[in-house]
Formats: structure tokens, C-alpha cells, sequence
RNA sequence: GGAGGGAUGCCGGAGCGGCCAAUCGGAGCAGACUGUAAAUCUGCCGCCCUAAGGGCUACGCAAGUUCGAAUCUUGCUCCCUCCA
């Protein structure tokens, strides 16, 4: 029994990251003590990770949170996935003009929709609830939202760094931030939360959730936190937006030769954040990288074909590799190409623009300049050379066409 | 209510009468190389034209000054900061 419940800490535990030894050994201690409570109460833990929705698809950066809520499942915990329909409202205060308010909403019911279908690939949908917080955020009144303000002091919100940071540059503050915590936390104490799920930077908002449960007569839920995973860019955070993103419903080969592109010096980050590999054998590549025991291409190779096998099959992760080692590694030609007819007579620049493998004629003209484009593997130098039907077409690395 | 600052290409951010389709950085794309769609180096990076060259549209919006405006003037719209 208490090892049972010593495994499980073991297990929620790994991988996160508070940024703060002291309270990582707090939320330790706190979390065991909540599995020995609910057992003896005889009831699972109610655990939850909220998701805002500003883009259709979820990307492998919430799988991190996803997978652990996974793993709560499977040791027979209660787990919800919220997805915030009224947090996306007020969270990204860039978005302000009325007119793009107005398309958010929409927007956000949409993709609410699709972030429901996704999360499946990794929970079990029978064992999940699926709540969107609008259902009862939009309900609260104006005092609703004073007494919950009560419960803190603008100097709590002001001693975070990001705010620090953009008081010193001048930048805008918006209020509406400050009410955010607000929300995130009514949502932790309408569904009794045990235990959230966050990302590291959302750690405020998560201990503002315990407070709010407190203030409200709750005993404050667990807080879990895990890195933000940085995008195939190496660079920033991985998002929609900044077009660094591996998304969950990709196609397989989309996902592996994304996972491929991926800098080395990134990989041993994500085979601990996204991974099922035991932590010595991460430590184990970890050295062999160093001491150019293993060509980083394989390890990736291992990590992309895990990842398309999460989400799809490991047929297809096994036809994904096929794929990239046909067409990026052997530069041959991919086994399906896009077939497109040609209707009259045209110039190679006319059809590439036409069919959307350039942009413009006028990249078209470009690429072609630039000794990207082939036919039937012949480098073309003049951009109005004729092309006749039954013609493979090659843009770049990895853009190709026939003609019909 | 008062004072100040700002609106530039996908993003950040220069330019402040002609040499501006607009410096630079990032993103993106391409080529070379390679161990991969890594790294590195180089180039490209508004649209259209049978493209040497030419045309069109662009620097918040609208008028104006000028041979000539992203750059000056006026009005408008929007945004930010500070003080009250």
C-alpha cells in the first residue's frame, strides 16, 4: 500500500521542474500525503490541467502535461481536461481590437472542438472529463469577482519578474491580467481540484488557485509544474504562432521530419520531456553524444519514429522513416507525388505559382534563378522553359509535383 | 483633465525631402557542405510583365506643399507612458 503510494510519487514527480528546490520538496510531501487521504477516504484524486485555446491544434508541448495526466489516469485517478473557452478570452491582452475579439470567440469555440479530439490520443477517453470553463466562469457577477479579489494584494502580482520587467520598459500592464489568476482559481475550486497541472511560468497562477481554494473553505490543491518545451527552433517556446511547433495531429511524416530538424542541442531535452526512455538511458546518450559514441541523427531517428508511434501507429512511424530516408537522406523521389493537370500550355514559373509550390511568379522566378527546381531531375536555369505533361517537378528539398 | 511618445514590410526595429521596394536583426526560403529537414557558410527575401529592362502597389487614414515625400504641413483614427 505505501509503496504502492510511494511509486506513484515517484512517478507524477518525474520531470517536473518549479524552478525552487523548497517548494518542489513541499508539493512532494503535500502530494503524498493527498494519495494517503484519498485512500483512505476511499476516492480517487481529482486532477486537472487547464488549456487555453488560441490555436486549433494542440503541439507536443502540451503533451507534457497530457501524458502526466495520463499516468494519473492509469493509477485510476479522476482526471478533467478543462479547456479555458472564457481564459482565452482574457489572456492574450495583444489581441484588443473589438472587431478580433469578436472572431475569437468563434474561434475559440472551434477550437475547444478539436483540442477535445486530440487530447485522446494520449487519455483514455472514457476515464476523462472534458469541462470548458466558460460554463461557469461566465457565470460569475461583479461580486463574485470582488471577493475573489480580496484574496490578494496588487504587490503579490507585482513582485513576479514579468511585470517587474515591463513596469521598467513602460510597457502596458493590462488589469485584465491580474484578473486572470482570478479565473484560473475559481476553476480550481469549482472542480475541487487535488492536484493541477502547469507549465513552470505558470506556477503563480497555480499557488493563486490555492489561496482562492483556501479563502473559499478548500484545502488547496497540489500544484505539479513541468517545463515549457522550446520549439524545433531551439530557440523560443514552442507555439502555434511562432510556426515552431510539432502539432499532435500532424501527418506522421510531418511529425518525424520535423522531430529530424530538430538542433542538437535541444535533443536530450526532449527525449526527457516527451520520452518514454528511462532516465539512465537518457543519461547514457546524454554521455554517448559527448564522447561521439552515437550520431545524434540516430538518436533523433529513435525519438521521431516513438513520437509517430505515439500518435498514430508504429506502421506508420515505420513508413515515416521510410519516407525521410528515401527523400532527405538518399534524394530520391518520395513514393506518392501530387499530380497536377495541366490544362494548356505553360511556363515552368506560371506552374509553380499556379500550383502553390511558389508563392508568386515572382518567387517562382527566384527559385528558379536560384538553381532550386528540377524537371525530371534536370536543373533549369529559364524560368518560361515550356513544361510538357508526365513531368516530375522538384522544388527545393522536399517539394515535388507531377504533371498530369 | 494635463504633459509627452508612437503608428514602417511576417516580427522586432532603423530611416526623418531625392542615392528608399526601404539599413540592420530574427523568422522564412534557396544553394553549398554534411551526420539529418542539425550545425556552419553564402545568397534570396512586395507584386506583375516573354524580365537586358520596364511597370504597379507599399511606410496608420485623408488632403496639401514640392520637379520629387516613409521623410515637411494640416486634419482624422488608433495606441502607449507619465502626472492628476
Amino acid at each position: 500500500m505505501v509503496d504502492d503510494i510511494e511509486k506513484q510519487v515517484a512517478t507524477y514527480m518525474h520531470g517536473s521542474d518549479f524552478g525552487d528546490p523548497q517548494i518542489k520538496e513541499q508539493m512532494t510531501k503535500e502530494l503524498r500525503q493527498r494519495l494517503v487521504e484519498a485512500k483512505a477516504e476511499g476516492r480517487p484524486l481529482r486532477v486537472y490541467c487547464g488549456y487555453d485555446v488560441t490555436a486549433p491544434d494542440l503541439h507536443l508541448g502540451h503533451t507534457i502535461t497530457i501524458r502526466k495526466l495520463r499516468q494519473f489516469q492509469d493509477f485510476g485517478h479522476d482526471v478533467t481536461f478543462v479547456i479555458g473557452t472564457f481564459t482565452t478570452l482574457i489572456g492574450d491582452p495583444s489581441d484588443r481590437d473589438e472587431a478580433r475579439v469578436m472572431a475569437l470567440e468563434e474561434r475559440v469555440k472551434q477550437n475547444a472542438q478539436s483540442y477535445a479530439e486530440q487530447a485522446f490520443k494520449i487519455l483514455d477517453k472514457k476515464k476523462t472529463h472534458v469541462r470548458y470553463n466558460y460554463d461557469w466562469l461566465s457565470k460569475l457577477t461583479f461580486t463574485d469577482v470582488i471577493s475573489m479579489a480580496s484574496c490578494f494584494t496588487v504587490q503579490q502580482f507585482l513582485v513576479r519578474d514579468r511585470i517587474q520587467k515591463r513596469l521598467e520598459k513602460n510597457d502596458p500592464i493590462w488589469l485584465r491580467e491580474f484578473l486572470y489568476p482570478l479565473a484560473q482559481g475559481y476553476d480550481a475550486f469549482h472542480l475541487k481540484a487535488d492536484v493541477q497541472l502547469g507549465a513552470t511560468e505558470q506556477l503563480f497562477n497555480l499557488m493563486a488557485c490555492r489561496r482562492l481554494q483556501e479563502a473559499f473553505g478548500q484545502k488547496p490543491q497540489v500544484c505539479l509544474t513541468f517545463p515549457v518545451l522550446v520549439g524545433i527552433d531551439g530557440v523560443d517556446r514552442m507555439s502555434k504562432s511562432r510556426g515552431n511547433y510539432i502539432g499532435i495531429a500532424e501527418p506522421p511524416q510531418t511529425i518525424y521530419g520535423k522531430t529530424m530538424s530538430i538542433p542538437d542541442n535541444i535533443l536530450i531535452q526532449y527525449f526527457t520531456l516527451l520520452s518514454d526512455a528511462p532516465i539512465e538511458e537518457i543519461k547514457q546518450m546524454t554521455s554517448d553524444i559527448d564522447n561521439k559514441k552515437v550520431n545524434p541523427m540516430d538518436l533523433k531517428k529513435r525519438l521521431a519514429k516513438e513520437l509517430v508511434t505515439r500518435f498514430y501507429s508504429a506502421k506508420e512511424a515505420q513508413e515515416a522513416e521510410k519516407h525521410f530516408e528515401k527523400t532527405v537522406q538518399n534524394k530520391e523521389l518520395p513514393d506518392e507525388i501530387e499530380e497536377y493537370e495541366l490544362k494548356q500550355t505553360i511556363s515552368i514559373s506560371q506552374l509553380l505559382a499556379q500550383s502553390g509550390l511558389a508563392a508568386s511568379r515572382s518567387e517562382a522566378v527566384r527559385l528558379i534563378k536560384q538553381g532550386a527546381v528540377t524537371i525530371n531531375g534536370e536543373k533549369i536555369a529559364d524560368a518560361n522553359q515550356i513544361v510538357s505533361k508526365g513531368a516530375t517537378i522538384k522544388v527545393g528539398k522536399r517539394r515535388y509535383l507531377k504533371t498530369i
